[in-house]
DNA sequence: CCTGACGCAATTGTATACAATAATCTCTCA
DNA sequence: TGAGAGATTATTGTATACAATTGCGTCAGG
């Protein structure tokens, strides 16, 4: 991380994903140099990065901009990684070991810590959340679907919305997993690839409740949206 | 196709797929500048680009490689690709409109106007065939989708082996394009998802064979083996 | 008022020099 | 002889200058 290509990676990543550079701004190389302190080159690299992960979008004469997402944009991310994640749930159940079920039952407790307090920490709650999908990705064993998910997951809208939180639906979340880890230790692999999948599309309708209601009235970011949100976030 | 980043990516892409530059080969950035004509700076952005399709990969150290294929690596890719074209097909299934379906009998047309002669044309039937594919993912229209396939298309092993070929098997090949057009003029989509990743399956195992067979004895490649590795190049 | 051509400004592409880092070699000492 | 420290070489990372391309505004002609 202490290389300028990666620090211009870190920095233009996180204003697009915090909002500082909405979407369909145009991104300058120079402009974006001057911003991180390093030059064009770290520059070039980091935005090729990023349109590797399509946070970034590139016209065809070259010029980059922040990728615009539509709802059917996420609705298509979301189809895809359920398949994707239902699949590797699937392979992880053929090979689930002690181990790693013992690290799937950790992550799970950090997050069943996470929501118990009255304010829910949602960083905790993210990071158990990313450990227990990480681990199942690495049971499954495919290097080709870590590559493909991770250009999947990283979704700006969400992010930018990741910091509000419904306690119910958090939970729910975790009983998900809980679910997941009871087929793993049977080994199921049809019934784990059917709760991923769901688990993953039921956060895409969430989402899309929490995007409709947000729509409708700018300032109508009532509570049930805020709780869709979270949940969205947190798979 | 005339910057000099896209010759550099052409001409190290050709290296690595005919095979001039093996497995496990250290790719200098210097040697591939002097080899192709141009500076460091488009070499980079080439190599980038192919450690992204997984041609190249890099160590800890950012020193480059061509990627060597196991025969698990070719498994795990041709399963992913199994299950993503044929969910591209399921898609395509519900969109098909007429000007498309009739690219998709005008791409097999070809194809079987490639495998008529006595010395099919190897050449026309794998463009025939690209045709054919790259059709059906316009119609599912998913721009993740084609993404994500881009990276799984690409094999060198398999491209290396390409130009072997055995009639019957691309007859095999042609007619399992033609079961795939039936389900899409019935908009069958479960239909066309079946045969899609079987026909991706059968590819595989076609290809497995003709590894083992090639590998048992050097001098071993036999018509069935050739035959085989026709049929994987040709999907 | 519209259209299109022209030229200037902005932006990206490439080459090159130099800095930083990793790999390799060598020599010493145990 | 083997291991490790230090020097040497090879390789990659970064900055900068310049070339090529694209975008945009302006102005002339209809």
């Amino acid at each position: 991380m202490s290389r300028a290509s990666d620090r211009a990676y870190a920095a233009i990543r996180n204003m697009i994903l915090s909002g500082e550079l909405p979407p369909g701004v145009q991104l300058g190389e120079e402009a974006l140099a001057e911003k991180c302190g390093v030059s064009r080159t770290p520059v070039r690299d980091a935005l090729r990065r990023l349109e590797n992960e399509m946070l970034v979008a590139r016209t065809d004469t070259q010029r980059s901009f922040v990728a615009e997402w539509s709802l059917d944009d996420v609705r298509d991310a979301f189809d895809l990684r359920a398949m994707l994640e239902g699949y590797a749930a699937r392979l992880a159940a053929g090979r689930m070991t002690a181990d790693s079920l013992a690290q799937l039952r950790s992550a799970n407790a950090q997050i069943a810590q996470a929501i118990a307090r009255q304010q829910p920490d949602v960083g905790a709650f993210l990071e158990g959340n990313r450990l227990f999908h990480a681990a199942i990705l690495e049971v499954a064993g495919s290097r080709r679907l870590v590559a493909q998910l991770a250009a999947l997951v990283e979704q700006p809208v969400v992010w930018r919305t990741a910091h509000h939180y419904g306690p119910a639906a958090l939970h729910r979340s975790w009983s998900e997993h809980e679910e997941l880890i009871a087929a793993f230790a049977r080994r199921d692999g049809a019934w784990a690839e059917a709760i991923m999948s769901s688990h993953i599309m039921r956060a895409y309708h969430a989402y899309a409740d929490a995007h409709r209601a947000l729509s409708a009235g700018p300032g109508a970011a009532n509570d049930a949206a805020d709780a869709a949100i979270a949940v969205e976030a947190a798979e």
